[in-house]
DNA sequence: TCCGATCAGTTGCAAAACGAAACCAATCGA
DNA sequence: TCGATTGGTTTCGTTTTGCAACTGATCGGA
């Protein structure tokens, strides 16, 4: 292997492909933010999950502007949680997840409960997230080691130097 | 009561106040997403359960630039995730999460827990969330009624009229 | 194999959002 | 009482976003 290998995790890039320091460089949520906290990156992973594979199948589900899409498509590709499979000289490469792609179900999961919740009005309709059997799935709620529920007040971030 | 009183859900505005169009108004993870999906509102709610309470506060925890973050949180006292308590005339208002931005606690244990897992390197160091015992807090995982896992492939999003 | 349609972007330009720094009024605290 | 701190706002330059038009490659039917 060459010296300047790709590393495991490749980290922030800016639209130039340029590496680019972290808001916040110890903290996880930070780091995620950074990476797919913007309008459209959460959006995409969630057609992604929902079976989109084409420029235009992303295009045509988030309606978002097609230069952003190809930097968005670019980017999270760039940072490990899109790719492109092959398919073939001169075909075309449908996008898919990869594993880190598909880790971030749970995220998604959250943010349609808090959205299912707290975004709709009492009587608003809205989509809902089915099991295999057709029957929603429950609140996804973090829990202690021994079960007992938890939230940010009985919990606290431990920072390890 | 006065004809133009304030919807239970506030919804997205624009920073002049004005209710703006949800990006995708069926979807509670879109609509989540207009409201928290940038690149500082969850760092500013990550904070807020951290203990964060002042202007000052926030804008040294995140780094934050003082005209966006005074209007991150006109933002999010708006759309109803933070409030200002009450603190006798004349005394300055703390900032507090309301219990929708409580809610939010799921989202940001798996933004932390995703980033954990895939934005550090193998022997990088970071923060880790623990509970009152010390002990971390184990990765939440979406499951079905009957308890057993799922992933994005055995799930589905049922769309309702 | 030809040809029109579709696909996957790129380019150019205008509008909106962001960021750094300076500024300001109100509150705090000694 | 008086200087320091707080909680912003303003100004201005930079960056990002969005729209529309354009390009070249692929697809698919005659």
């Amino acid at each position: 292997m060459a010296r300047d290998d790709h590393p495991d995790h490749p980290g922030r890039q800016d639209k130039a492909g340029r590496s680019t320091a972290w808001t916040d460089p110890a903290c996880p949520v930070a780091r995620t933010v950074d990476l797919v906290g913007d309008r459209w990156s959460l959006l995409i992973i969630r057609d992604a999950m929902d079976g989109a594979r084409s420029f235009t199948d992303f295009q045509q589900r988030t309606g978002i502007a097609r230069n952003i899409l190809a930097d968005r498509l670019r980017r999270l590709t760039a940072a490990g949680l899109l790719t492109q499979v092959e398919a073939g000289p001169g075909k075309r490469r449908p996008y898919a997840l990869t594993q880190a792609g598909k880790d971030l179900f749970p995220v998604i999961v959250t943010l349609r409960q808090w959205g299912e919740r707290h975004a709709f009005e009492p009587g608003e309709t809205h989509s809902v997230l089915v099991d295999g059997d057709g029957a929603p799935v429950p609140d996804l709620l973090p829990v202690a080691a021994d079960g007992s529920p938890l939230t940010s007040d009985t919990t606290s971030v431990r920072h390890v130097p």
